[in-house]
DNA sequence: CTGAAAGCGCTTACAG
DNA sequence: CTGAAAGCGCTTACAG
């Protein structure tokens, strides 16, 4: 910056000043100076520009994992949220492991970011302390809880399971499964649990025995988990009538694995999945799904963040807030009324 | 910092040297410095420490997307090579759109990256002079071109397109086409294109006629993009025999669209996808397809940086480094020989 | 509209 | 094994 100052022959301020805010400069200098910083191919120093202003204009995005198109979909809605406002997004990956989290919230922590989004509500005692404390905007995604450290953006998991024990039941099933994966360890998969909470909560609302839920394998869930739960599950209740899936990707795995044993869907059993992945609407049949907009919360938290962050001096700003996006039944081909 | 050094009553030197190389420090010393950092919560600001050595521990990584599970993969095996070595990834999205690549690596470079690792080997004019005068190691990947700008980690595209013609040649087929994207304007992705320029010219050696080529649509594709470009090419071919798609995604898009249509894969069209998804592998019948193990294109792309970055003083430092990580042609159930 | 001074929180490079 | 000084390349906060 300082070879630009002097060859436009102006102070480190006024080059300054063009990148930040042009129009304090008088259009005679800026020429000058845009004209060096051509020649120089001069490219300005965000690091030092960041240790001066604190601000680095980063905000950390912490997911499980991005091989999951949901997740990638968020982390896809919030960076383009953030991208004309000029923020970079710093991404970490936890594979659904809490003690991963917090080391990657610390981590993170070092390299100062303005916020930070981080997918569930469920941390460790430490990595809740220390986003607490952190003094930035946080926003929980992914879940509403009653009590969000800061600010969430999601909808509510629990509600997910009941709606979608509520729709099998209301089909006339009674023997109604469901595949999860273990929700035990450190490894878990807090929103699945959820999800499952919920659906048991409302089998046995309805008198319906809830024993038919299976929690196999670590998250993330695959194809592979779908048929192979399935199989358990087959195996524990050759009767099962209706399947809730954690995931899409469960729910087409437990439908190739239907195909392969000569089970037919839905005549013979019902699946309903989660997430309304774009493989479950192109299946044969297409699956009964329930949507969630996973770009769209990752463009409300960062429509959020910007609102708090961008806010002009004595601006009102969002205080903790919940935004819950809701979601949607969307009822296709492997959901039937029972005998029909 | 130096609130740490007065608790400690050491100077901010062995607080940084406590931090950076504890060996150096004495037993004494560096338990009184721990205790003042845990005391005082202290979390160091690396903003500042790369500002003062010039290194910012950043790892740029520029690919079309993330909502694609092969680009997904390649930047978890980066990031997981990288992590142990305590590196961060700053990922940019280019929707494969050149002149939004450019940007992005204009953007990236204020940054001060130690590295840049970079998805494909077509960049704008501007973009590849940005890269080569960046003066950091630059790693090109998901193809192995001859020249490659810095180092490249991949495959052949092209070999790839052959591979799949000659698969399908040597099935007896000669009605055979292929499913792309289009290839004009600033949002295409060369990598599916050389596939295709590969392929044409394999069915040509073979005599025979390469107007089965369907380019339609943008990148990337989709499931829908294989059902609707699978009924342009029965449009123009009723008759076709054998086809291959750039992504299996589209490969799975097109199988759906013939059980919708009632034709038999492979019994009366042969399907051959590229880059073993999931969901390939589990699709009935299973889609025969040609696999690159992407993570392992991000993981050795973070090795061969690793052995640049970390290098100590006066050790070889690979120069030009041209990685070709093969591909392998895998055969399930959607190809088979022509009339059995 | 423009500039001189100070400082952001570290590490480098010496010195002892 | 430890420390004092200088400096990384910007922006803040004044001053004119």
């Amino acid at each position: 910056m300082s070879d630009v100052s002097k060859l436009a022959g102006v102070s480190k301020m006024t080059v300054s000043r063009v990148l930040a805010d042009p129009a304090l400069v008088s259009e005679e200098t800026r020429q000058k100076v845009m004209k060096a910083i051509e020649k120089l191919g001069y490219v300005p120093d965000r690091i030092a520009g960041s240790l001066s202003s604190r601000r680095t204009n980063f905000i950390t995005a912490i997911l499980p994992t991005l091989t999951n198109s949901n997740f990638a979909d968020s982390a896809q809605g919030l960076a383009n949220a953030l991208r004309a406002a000029d923020y970079q997004l710093l991404i970490g990956y936890t594979m659904y492991d809490l003690q991963e989290e917090e080391r990657v919230i610390r981590t993170m922590m070092e390299r100062r970011p303005d916020a930070i989004v981080v997918a569930g509500t469920v941390h460790t005692k430490m990595a809740s302390e220390v986003l607490m404390r952190a003094g930035i905007p946080i926003v929980e995604i992914w879940d509403v809880p009653e009590h969000p450290i800061d600010h969430a953006v999601g909808f509510s998991n629990y509600e997910v399971g009941r709606t979608a024990a509520k729709h099998l039941i209301s089909l006339g099933f009674t023997r109604i499964g469901a595949l999860g994966s273990r929700a035990d360890g450190d490894v878990k998969d807090w929103r699945g649990e959820s999800r499952l909470l919920g659906f048991g909560a409302a089998l046995r609302e309805a008198g319906i025995a809830d024993d038919l839920i299976i929690r196999e394998g670590s998250a993330p869930v695959s194809y592979d988990h779908g048929a192979k739960t399935l199989g358990s599950l087959l195996a524990k209740a050759p009767d099962v009538e209706a399947i809730f899936a954690v995931s899409d990707i469960s729910a087409v795995g437990a439908l190739m694995e239907c195909h392969r044993r000569g089970i037919h869907v839905p005549d013979q059993i019902s699946i309903l999945g989660f997430g309304d992945f774009d493989i479950g609407r192109q299946c044969y049949p297409a699956i009964s799904t329930i949507r969630v907009d996973a770009q769209m919360i990752g463009r409300k938290a960062g429509e959020l963040l910007l609102s708090i962050l961008e806010a002009e001096k004595d601006a009102a700003v969002p205080e903790g807030a919940r935004v819950d996006v809701g979601f949607q039944l969307i009822v296709r081909e492997t959901t039937k009324r029972l005998g029909r």
